[in-house]
DNA sequence: CAGTGGTCTAGACCACATG
DNA sequence: ATGTGGTCTAGACCACTGT
């Protein structure tokens, strides 16, 4: 283990004493998973290891796993160990959109890389991704497809710092899904995301790419992703037609 | 205390051996709430006395109250006790659109009553609702403005068994929330509800009472309401134009 | 089988709210 | 001062997983 890395796993979020000590240990948790001391899909040390290490009861470090599970950031498996969750939201637009193939179930729609330039980045994208003025930016342009038909257009920002790897990549090589692509080539974690939803009227380049009238009703969703350390990775917008959107929500 | 109030306190929610302690408690707590041992408001017992009646350890009984915190069913405050949760998303209408004053700031609009008619409920509806091929359903017209202007038109179909109070209440006297209505005049607590959005577009009858123009993008959110027990309670459809409309959500 | 998380106990003491 | 929920302990035993 070298020098780095053993600075690494001594790091500590500075705790708040005032904190109940399930919440400096649930603080210090996502702190090592942050840093990388694991990683989406590595067990973390059993509760009996951690509530050893930290001098707290099984209780009490059940509680602070309790909040990390809650959060969607570790699951427990009986029998086998509490793991980093892999978050996997590239089909989170279903929650918004149900797509039917011609044969009339649910599908995935493939991905097409349609362009890809290196920019500096318009002001609400650059603070969305927290750039400095003078930063570039990797922007994409992808179109998901269904039976060959475009259902919808991404235009998607990435910080060039972290993301050059993907210059070099041909288009081909892209494949349908972009997080694990990031995690394997950039070693970029997606964690968590933000995203917003609105309703617009299409424009002509968006009639013609999604094949819909002008004007007609379009989902625009913007989509802002964050790792671990809340550090934003991609500022992504996506368009489709409003016809088939649907979205459930339950309120208490 | 009544006979019939005597027999509803007796009244268990089966348990289910099976299930953890834990779960079995918060079922029972949620069947009290449902046939009106405790209401919105109310403080439940303390944990003290609900461990020793149910002959759990305050641990076990924490576990099932945080079940229920968790679901929105009961709040606790700390030094005052732990309270049925009552739910006011008459105002939930603001995770989907945001309404300006002409003075810039967010208002709830008024409400007011357009029509109101018994009818057989179309089977759809009916169906929502968990009422016979032969039941009959109270059905509101209802307007939502702001500054005088209608931004919202409602749709909305009660059971008439339950609701027959609201028949002979004078339109201006209905106010701009119902379900405070429903709970002190008929005596029915909405504890939770399920919506469903789409984007439609304006027909001649909406466009008019809007005020947009026909064919322009309108949200449908349709809202099914239960009680505590499940029962489904009022089936609404709202609908508004699109143009203020943006949702937010966090993913992980 | 050994090792993991899941459930549960029988308390103790602390922080906050109210009279 | 009293009573409430909030935190925490130091275990025990159970249910599930994989060897």
């Amino acid at each position: 283990m070298n020098d780095q890395m053993n600075q690494a796993l001594k790091t500590r979020a500075a705790p708040d004493e005032r904190l109940p000590r399930y919440q400096q240990v649930r603080d210090d948790l996502v702190h090592r998973i942050a840093v990388g001391e694991w990683g989406p899909g590595d067990a973390i040390h059993t509760e009996a290891e951690l509530s050893l290490a930290y001098g707290i009861s099984t209780g009490t470090l059940r509680k602070a796993i309790d909040l990390l599970v809650a959060e969607g950031v570790l699951t427990r498996s009986q029998g086998k160990g509490t793991f980093v969750r892999r978050p996997r939201f590239d089909s989170s637009l279903f929650r918004f959109f149900r797509f039917k193939s011609r044969a009339g179930d649910d599908v995935l729609p493939t991905a097409r890389i349609a362009g890809r330039t290196v920019e500096a980045p318009p002001a609400a994208i650059r603070d969305s991704l927290a750039l400095t003025a003078d930063a570039l930016a990797i922007r994409l342009a992808r179109w998901r497809l269904i039976d060959g038909k475009t259902v919808l257009a991404e235009d998607i920002w990435l910080p060039k710092d972290g993301f050059e790897p993907l210059l070099d990549l041909p288009f081909e090589s892209f494949g349908d899904l972009l997080y694990p692509l990031y995690e394997s080539l950039c070693k970029q974690v997606v964690a968590t995301a933000m995203e917003t939803l609105r309703v617009e009227q299409a424009d002509r380049a968006i009639a013609k790419a999604l094949d819909v009238s002008p004007n007609s009703p379009v989902i625009h969703v913007q989509r802002t992703a964050f790792n671990f350390a809340g550090r934003p990775l991609e500022w992504r917008s996506t368009k489709g037609a409003a016809a088939g959107f649907q979205y459930q929500i339950e309120i208490r």
